[in-house]
Parts: C-alpha cells; structure tokens; sequence
DNA sequence: ATTTAAATTTAGACAAATCTAAAAATTATA
DNA sequence: TATAATTTTTAGATTTGTCTAAATTTAAAT
C-alpha cells in the first residue's frame, strides 16, 4: 500500500465517520485539498483492490477491508502522537503533522510494541479513541460543550477541531483534558457562554464551544 | 528531499567512508540494487542541487552540502535504532529495516528531542557513531578481531556486516557489545579463530573475524 | 597502438500520482 | 419536464523515478 493510498483510506474513513452515508468525490478533494480527476483516478484503483465499494457518479465507502486498514492508519497515527507528546515532551499542538509522517510507517511489530511501550492508551492527547490491534475501538459518550445547559457541569475529554491554532488558544485559556467546565451562562443574542475552568471565569464563542467535548 | 535523494546521498557517504576515493556510478547501482542508468540520472539531479562533485564518467563524491544531509540521514537512522533496541525491547537484528523506513521522517525538532530522550547516545545497537546535531562524529579506534593476535584481549566494541543472518549468529555465539574476546590460537591452513567468549570457548571462521570490531 | 572489454551515459519508454480542460451524468431550478 | 447548474468522469499531459537497449567513453589486453 502507498503512502498515497493509505492517506485516501484514511480520510475516506474520517468522512465516513461523520454521517455514514457515501462520500462524494468532491468531499475527499476538499479535505485532501486535490482536484476531483484525481480522486476518481484513485477510487478506481481502491477499487479494484477491494478497500472501497465505489459506484461512478454515486459516492463510496469503506469495504470491511478498507475500514480495517484505516482503523490501522488511524491507530498508528495516534499511538506515535501519544509517544510525541508523553515521552518526548512535545505540546498537543505540534504533534499532528509529526503523526502524519509516521503513520506510514509499516511494521505490526513495531506498531504494537510502541502500543505496549505507552501502557496500552485507549485515548490520543486530543481525546480521540486508538483501536486497538484487531481494529476495536472503545466509545466514549462525549457532547459538545455547546450542547450544554446552564449550571451543567462536566469535564473536558476531547477536541473535535485538532488544529495548532485551536489547541494554542486552548492552552492560553487553561483548557487541557481533564479540566472541570462549568457552564455560568449561555447569552441567547450571540449563543455565546460564560464558563468557569478551574477556578477561572471566561466568555467563549459558540464557535469555541462547538469544538470542546465533555462529559 | 525526496525518499529516493536521501537514499542515494547516503549510499555515497556509506561508500566513500570506507575509501574516500569517487564512488563509480556501478559500485552505488550494485549497493542500491539498481541500474547503472538510474543512478545517472540522479546523480545529475543530486549534482544540480549541489549535493554531489560529479563530473561524467569520473566518478562522484559528497559535496560539504551533501556530507552534512547525508550525516543528518544516519544520525536518524542510528537514533532510531537505538531508541527501537533500548525501547521498544527489539533485538539487534531487527531494527534495520524499520530504521530505513524512520530515517526520512522530517522534523529537526522530533530527532533532537529523541536524542535527548535516549540520553544522547554516541553509538547505535551495532556499535557505529552517531552524528550529533550538527554533523560530528566521536570516532573510536578499534581493530577487527581478525587483525588479533594469539593471546591478545579485547572488547567486543561493534560488527562490520550488521545482516540479519550474522547478528542472530552472534546471538547464538553469546557474543554482544561489551563481550570480552581472546584470542586463543590463530589456525593458519585456514585462518580460522579459537577464541574465549566470556567462559565459553569456541571456534570461528576468518569471515566471521573480519567483521567483529575490538577495541 | 589497436582492438577488445567494461563501464557509463543517452534516448526512449513506462508506471504512479497528479493536473487541466473537455465531456458526461446527476441534481436543482424554473 | 425541460433547462441550467453542479458534480463527476474521461482524455491527454506532466513529473518523478525507474527501466531497456543502444551509443559513447574509458580501461584493459594483445
């Protein structure tokens, strides 16, 4: 499997993952920011390999074969992100594009001693679940932040926007994983909310609210 | 730089340390596993960048540029096999392989934080210097055993052939870094070895000799 | 010093992954 | 339900790294 297969698998199982339907071609172009002759080009090849049910004109998805081999894409991409961060010091907003690189890498042996070497983590520094080597992965019942009602009090257990920016904006404010959130007030005119973290009170958009999960 | 950039850079280095005359396009063809025309062409690539002196028909030789790129390239791949040895619990004999495939990861900052992280080591599972960050190399004298004489002591300090084949031999042998060697008596019909391994006595071949590293 | 052999380079082709531009199919709109 | 707009696919070109086969250069041998 190519580096370029394997980055089509992957992102076709993250899209998938959202809403279960079919992915149009054009979704996968945005995301992997390529053009659509190119993603036609690949889906054919995916499927004459069997990882994805590809029908012209009418989306894809993920054969059991092809959901695999991204489970396993998305396990190593975790995994070496849980390395990054616990043993070599590095922030949760500088392991992603790390990540990207090494979970190319091809080696089981490899992948399932570093699995053994973190003591087994069934969550990444950004609270996303790490199947485990037969491809399981464990649900957490997660919402969203902005989902809450007043004076509902939960703690911070994952991210759905990864990016350096967000995670930074994060860490500014005192928000990791762990952290107690209190909601104080939701304003009805902006949809925004006053929160206390910790012993802190702040105000955050919607938009910011939308991308913290808590339980 | 490419994957394949990176290979051919540090072919060359691997070849001229051993001689420090030109490699000849054949010699990096064989060692690649490759032809002679593919090297050609990326030896005028390599050359376009200023990474090789080369001059058709002549042969090619690193330039400062290409010596510093390709010593950044072994200094991964020996971190990597350490870290994957000290680690991850492999054996000597496993790790090169997935040390080809970790050497091309990009991030100056990953490498010098994984160095940190095994303690700054000076030498890799096989006993070969590793570059520090920027390009030194702490060089120890050392013998092959087949250089020994009779009744001459050492240390085991590294292997010349680093296979697979030879280092789970050595295994077998119970002969490791750091293992004592004597030489008991030189066999000239055939140049073999009786040799002591900590208590153990046994006999070796001249091939066998001439790629263990005493110091 | 020629001729022969070996090494090296060039020329042209190919596979992978991408792109642009044009054609075809689907979906939305009037 | 036609027609327009959008989406998707096809056709053909490009880049990177490789190959084979032929041509060229260098080295070896008579």
């Amino acid at each position: 499997m190519t580096f370029s297969e394997e980055n089509y698998l992957k992102t076709i199982y993250h899209l998938t993952a959202i809403s279960d339907i079919d992915v149009s071609t054009n979704a996968i172009a945005e995301k992997m920011e390529t053009k659509a002759s190119s993603v036609t080009d690949m889906l054919k090849k995916l499927s004459e390999k069997d990882l994805v049910n590809y029908i012209k004109y009418q989306g894809v998805s993920l054969t059991d074969k092809g959901k695999l081999a991204a489970k396993m894409i998305v396990r190593k991409h975790r995994l070496w992100e849980c390395f990054l961060v616990e043993k070599l010091d590095f922030s949760w907003d500088e392991v992603h594009d790390i990540a990207e690189q090494l979970e190319h890498i091809k080696s089981e042996k490899l992948i399932n001693k570093l699995d053994d070497f973190l003591g087994n983590p069934t969550e990444d520094p950004h609270g996303d679940p790490i199947p485990d080597a037969q491809g399981r992965i464990i649900k957490v019942e997660k919402q969203l932040l902005s989902e809450f009602d007043k004076n509902q009090i939960g703690i911070c257990v994952g991210v759905k926007d990864t990016s350096s920016d967000f995670l930074k904006y994060l860490d500014k404010q005192e928000i990791a994983l762990g952290s107690q959130i209190e909601i104080i007030e939701k304003e009805s005119f902006d949809s925004s909310f006053r929160i206390r973290v910790g012993s802190k009170e702040l105000t955050v958009s919607n938009k910011i609210a939308s991308n913290i999960y808590i339980k």
